[in-house]
DNA sequence: GCGCAGGGGGTCG
DNA sequence: CGACCCCCTGCG
């Protein structure tokens, strides 16, 4: 496939940092000129910002510019949003002062399905090396400038897969959740488009539950960072409890916040926008 | 430098 | 509510 080459001027809201160090992805990875390269539903990208331009080129199963748009969600009106937000009082719009080129990403459900029950009481670094393992052994080579890309595996990729190389591959115990939950997509008992036709927020995540693995902050990230782009749900992790807690509950020991009353709080505070507002509070508390 | 605890974007039983 | 795999990090 030939490299397409796609520039955008004067876009609002778009920081590479922000976008790729919130926490929503695994897979870009920063070069040394400061351009940040990934895989995304089988498309090899790398996106470069110089001052007000921001260049997008690489290799795409389509349309680059439509590609493009969809991924970084650029028809929703972030400015908006955050002016929005920003009302809501100083600590929210300290934080997206902080986070203000963030972006949400569309990314394929099924990556994230899988991507998000892998990062269970794990860290980053060994999340993405985890990802990227199992992309290289089980998912499409992707040649682009002299270098070899990997896309992630489909459930088909890995239906022959064993629990036993799962563990091989760096799983730990996440290796039989991996193992189940393709499994149940693979058997239809989940049917992933009909998550993404159900506007029923609740009903969808209550599926989503029965899948190994995922538990309620996983089910909220997938709502949130797939393609089901769901912004009312609140994931709650030790940062956002953290913060929370720090800004508008003020117990002593913030581990012992109820969940119900941080999803309390966020509901009445952010409304719909919750999982937006979520996005701004973690990555300030994290980076800042 | 190296070896060793501590703990990490939770989930499950 | 404790166990869970691995490895990354930080400290001695």
């Amino acid at each position: 496939m030939k490299e397409q080459i796609y520039e955008i001027e004067n876009l609002d809201s778009f920081e590479l940092k922000d976008i790729f160090d919130c926490g929503q992805c695994f897979r870009w990875n920063i070069e040394e000129d400061g351009s940040y390269t990934g895989v995304f539903k089988g498309n090899v990208l790398n996106v470069k910002k110089q001052e007000n331009k921001i260049t997008f080129k690489g290799i795409c199963n389509g349309d680059i510019k439509e590609i493009v748009e969809d991924y970084f969600d650029l028809k929703r009106d972030y400015k908006k949003i955050k002016e929005t937000l920003s009302k809501i009082d100083p600590f929210m719009e300290e934080s997206i002062k902080y986070g203000s080129g963030i972006r949400i990403l569309n990314q394929d459900l099924w990556e994230t399905i899988i991507s998000f029950i892998i990062s269970a009481n794990n860290n980053i670094p060994r999340i993405k090396g985890i990802i990227e393992r199992l992309s290289k052994n089980y998912g499409k080579e992707i040649d682009y400038n002299g270098k070899k890309y990997y896309t992630f595996p489909t459930a088909e990729e890995l239906k022959d897969v064993s629990v036993e190389k799962y563990r091989e591959l760096g799983l730990g115990f996440r290796d039989i959740r991996l193992y189940e939950t393709t499994k149940m997509i693979l058997e239809n008992k989940v049917n992933l488009n009909d998550l993404r036709n159900n506007p029923n927020t609740m009903e969808v995540r209550e599926t989503l539950l029965t899948l190994s693995g995922v538990g309620p902050k996983v089910a909220d990230c997938i709502l949130l960072f797939s393609d089901l782009k769901r912004f009312e749900v609140f994931p709650i992790d030790v940062w956002v409890r953290r913060v929370m807690n720090d800004l508008y509950i003020k117990n002593e020991d913030e581990t012992k916040v109820s969940k119900k009353q941080i999803e309390k709080i966020a509901k009445e505070k952010f409304g719909n926008l919750a999982g937006l507002a979520q996005q701004y509070l973690f990555y300030w508390r994290r980076e800042a």
